[in-house]
RNA sequence: CGGGGUAUAGCGCAGUCCGGCUAGCGCACCUGCUUUGGGAGCAGGGGGUCGUAGGUUCGAAUCCUGCUACCCCGACCA
């Protein structure tokens, strides 16, 4: 069964790019830093979308759309914003091309300046907040619960497909809330249903905790993230939640009146996940037979392939496989039956197997004699003949065993990458040799960890939540420690 | 922005050091026959201004200079 593909553990990094390739997803585009998502890439942040955007409706929120350009005005108002993304901004500066006159094609044309530049959106919440305002004047308005599906823009020096693109997919919730307690809630809701999505449809274990003061979001007072393991030992941050307190309202001037009639600031939230998720799938489930797929996400669940000779044969096959096909599609399964004749069996095989299709089916003559069919799961790669009557029934047991397999699986391969440390030095060789969250006590001062990130380029992932409370002393500095933090490198 | 590398058919590459006949290979594509239970075989075929601008030379994919784009490693980050 040679696959051509690199094996994960000779080179991570070109594997998940080999991945990412013959699964069909995406590919680098000729606009630097960016990516083209190609159909069946696109399918699965399709699934994504469905199963997150029900689950914002279920908890209150409603989508809208802001524009993609923000005056650069809007950046200047909250301080720690804009020094957090400065660095990484595309700017509008002109808006008019024109033919160069000594024939070179086409230029800008330098008439065209911008009286105030635009920036594209590296993150919303400044023209959301604009425009908030005037949507907020009475507690009567709030709670304000808005998600937006986007494209943003963050120019970063270096990509990857998938992980860090200069432009990537998302969405944005951004929402208003008249008292701090019910902001905090709203943040603590939202980290509940990211960790729900991760965990019961990526069929990705995620640790919920809070970010230090180094890593906390450019203007946030709070952020809470969700954090994931990858095969190779490196942490993935998948989702964030953030709790703005009253700082993004104190600088675009977001006011209400009380029902004590009194001038309040609202308080803030904001959350988000974005087409990153689609790399950590890839990391947390694939093999090195191609990509590896959670049931509840994959754009095909079930794929039938047909071996036949002749048209004749075809046909019979079709016949008896249809109303299965009816019956399937009937429940809810999203079911495929390649009948191409320009492709030959084993070459679909190859092919579904490097798309991470969960269960698969292979029907010929020799099944139609005997009333049996051959199934093969895509986790664990295991071939068996059951009884053409017991199709319907094993599909569905077996598309949520195959998710819960994978859960387990990502699950008891985070616990067996998860180490508690005492001292320094083991924490180094940790880093080293093995990978994976390493729990260590930290003194919590950012000046400790910006130390321990120099010298071992790990960051503090976070601080669980509900984390248990134990003395200990800071592995870098000695001093007194209550906790253990989670520390890891990460993408 | 620092360090390294690459640019030749749709994709992946060889050829470049040491200039020379019609620029070659694998995959993919087209045609035909035989095939079809894990990426089929044989035969035939189509597809290239060798990244770009200039220079050296009888002659440049190959040597020289400028430019551009992309990739990898760092700093930055969802």
């Amino acid at each position: 069964m040679a696959k051509n593909f690199t094996s994960k553990s000779e080179n991570y990094s070109q594997w998940y790019n080999e991945i990412v390739l013959k699964a069909d997803l995406a590919e680098n585009s000729a606009v630097r830093g960016c990516m083209v998502i190609k159909p069946y890439g696109y399918s699965i942040w399709e699934k994504m979308q469905q199963a997150l955007d029900n689950m914002f409706k279920e908890t209150g929120h409603e989508n809208a759309y802001f524009p993609l350009f923000i005056p650069k005005s809007f950046f200047s108002k909250e301080a720690s914003h804009v020094e957090g993304f400065a660095k990484e901004c595309a700017v509008v500066t002109h808006y008019r091309l024109k033919n160069d006159e000594n024939g070179k094609g086409v230029i800008v044309d330098p008439d065209a300046k911008l009286e105030e530049e635009l920036i594209v959106r590296p993150t919303s919440e400044t023209i959301i907040w604009d425009t908030y305002r005037t949507w907020i004047q009475s507690y009567r308005d709030l709670p304000l619960l808005i998600n937006q599906w986007a494209n943003v823009v963050r120019w970063e020096m270096r990509t990857r497909l998938f992980l860090r693109t200069a432009e990537f997919l998302w969405q944005e919730g951004h929402t208003a809330h008249a008292t701090e307690k019910e902001a905090l809630e709203e943040s603590m809701r939202m980290l509940d249903v990211y960790t729900d999505f991760a965990e019961n449809f990526m069929a990705m274990p995620v640790l919920r905790g809070v970010k230090t003061a180094n890593e906390r979001f450019a203007g946030a007072l709070e952020t809470f993230c969700i954090e994931s393991m990858m095969q190779d030992g490196k942490a993935l941050q998948a989702g964030t939640s953030h709790f703005l307190g009253q700082n993004f309202a104190k600088a675009f001037d977001v006011k209400f009146l009380s029902k004590e009639n009194k001038q309040e600031y609202v308080w803030a939230t904001s959350w988000g996940v974005s087409t990153r998720l689609i790399g950590a799938l890839i990391m947390s489930h694939s093999d090195d037979n191609g990509l590896v797929l959670p049931p509840k996400l994959a754009p095909i669940q079930v794929v039938i392939i047909p071996i036949f000779k002749n048209e004749e044969e075809l046909a019979k096959i079709t016949e008896k496989i249809n109303p299965i096909i009816a019956e399937l599609k009937k429940s809810g399964v999203r079911v495929k039956f390649d009948n191409r004749d320009s492709q030959k069996p084993g070459w679909k095989f190859n092919e579904y197997e490097f798309k991470g299709v969960p269960i698969r089916f292979a029907i010929g003559m020799r099944d139609l004699e005997n009333n049996m069919i051959e199934i093969a799961r895509r986790d664990t790669l295991e071939k068996e003949q059951i009884s053409f009557d017991s199709i319907l029934e094993k599909v569905n047991s077996l598309l949520v065993e195959i998710q819960d397999n994978l859960f387990q699986a990502a699950l008891n391969r985070r616990e067996s990458m998860s180490t508690i440390v005492d001292s320094y030095e083991e924490f180094k060789k940790v880093l080293d040799e093995k990978g994976g969250f390493v729990y260590a006590h930290w003194d919590g001062t950012p000046e400790t960890e910006e130390k321990i990130k120099q010298e071992t380029k790990a960051t503090i992932r976070c601080i669980p939540l509900n984390n248990t409370m134990e003395d200990g002393v800071c592995i870098y500095s000695g001093k007194p420690s209550s906790q253990r933090v989670v520390f890891a490198r990460s993408y």
